[in-house]
DNA sequence: AATGAAAGAATGAACGTTCATTTTATAACG
DNA sequence: CGTTATAAAATGAACGTTCATTCTTTCATT
């Protein structure tokens, strides 16, 4: 007579996926076993299976925990005053806040995600709620004026987000890269192409 | 009495390695077996070690000819009229021409040179070399007063490189993207951000 | 005949998963 | 309140499979 326990379920569940991140950054999804994701979330294998069906299972979770969070770290950059400061300080905390290991584990997920369906799914999903945000949010400023009004929306939000994504892939690829003046030539990029009047 | 054949070894080499794109961009380096090359290279596991002392080995020497063969890609970039139409063409190229595969395995050498030091000295060399290329190029083309007199070279680079990285991935991870508008959009930003007179 | 090239079965380690068992928490009862 | 029955939680050894690698053998060429 005992009632199963939700909450720590639920912690539990938690508990193995910050673990399985330790583990997937380290050594990626395939090369990670399922004793050393036990082993860095402090308990047996064979636990990890009450919790998880299945290996495939943990990383299909932790892949759309992952994206959640990701998307989430964005949607931050829409609250700005003006829209290329906004993007900057957005950028500027993208580059700087996020470690490496979260950096390298975003890779293996959207590597992933191009041999895995569910997977990819995963990552369409959050990608375009993201692009979605963010188009919104070019549309709105360009309605109060703030960026200028020949810009295309929906493309201009595909190609900023390719430089965020592109840059901190670089950090990796490019450690000796100097963050301050590439901001700083970042800050001109955004000025003059969301803000200029047509030439 | 026989003389080991120099040129049968290279081709066996090369075929192995090519063998190798398959079953890498399918499924991803450590879950693709020994087996699954030497099928699909044509010939026995055993044989595999002729050629290779090691899986490892195999992963390393794959990812040297593609980081050759992405750097080289780009170099063709650099000989243009314009700089943005230059750079648009070679942008256009990129996105269409490049395989799904070539994309994908790409994607898994950047994601392993995060954990493994001799792939990350191979990506970190090609993408310096890339680069400063293209440093040199966006320099070249300054003094010829082709480009804005206060753009930062270096920085520059970069960030036009985080561009074409970005959208490269992006064309995996949102398949739906509308091309064409995106370059559009991408030769208004390069035109804005290279060619505009300080503000 | 001698050696390079290739094959493919054999080997041992490591893997994901299962399962019999032990430990722990709690509901029910006296 | 203390005891006991019960099921949840957790363990870790064992299982079957798959893997990278090695080894023995066969084939081909000179």
């Amino acid at each position: 007579m005992r009632k199963t326990n939700a909450g720590l379920h639920a912690d539990r569940r938690a508990r193995i996926l910050a673990a399985a991140e330790q583990v997937f950054a380290a050594q990626g999804f395939h090369k990670a076993s399922m004793q050393d994701i036990a082993a860095a979330a402090g308990m047996s294998p064979g636990n990890l299976y009450r919790y998880f069906p299945s290996k495939n299972a943990i990383i299909q979770a932790f892949a759309e925990a992952e994206r959640e969070e990701s998307a989430a770290s964005f949607a931050d950059a829409a609250a700005a005053d003006t829209m290329v400061e906004g993007l900057l300080a957005a950028t500027r905390g993208f580059l700087v806040e996020q470690t490496r290991d979260s950096i390298a584990v975003g890779l293996e997920v959207v590597a992933e995600a191009t041999r895995n369906p569910a997977i990819s799914a995963i990552v369409e999903a959050a990608e375009s709620a993201v692009h979605e945000d963010f188009r919104r949010v070019l549309a709105g400023a360009q309605q109060l004026g703030r960026v200028r009004q020949d810009l295309d929306p929906d493309a201009a939000a595909t190609l900023l987000l390719a430089v965020f994504d592109g840059l901190l892939a670089r950090r990796l690829l490019r450690p000796s890269m100097d963050l301050a003046s590439v901001i700083g030539e970042l800050r001109e990029l955004l000025g003059r192409y969301l803000e200029r009047p047509p030439r």
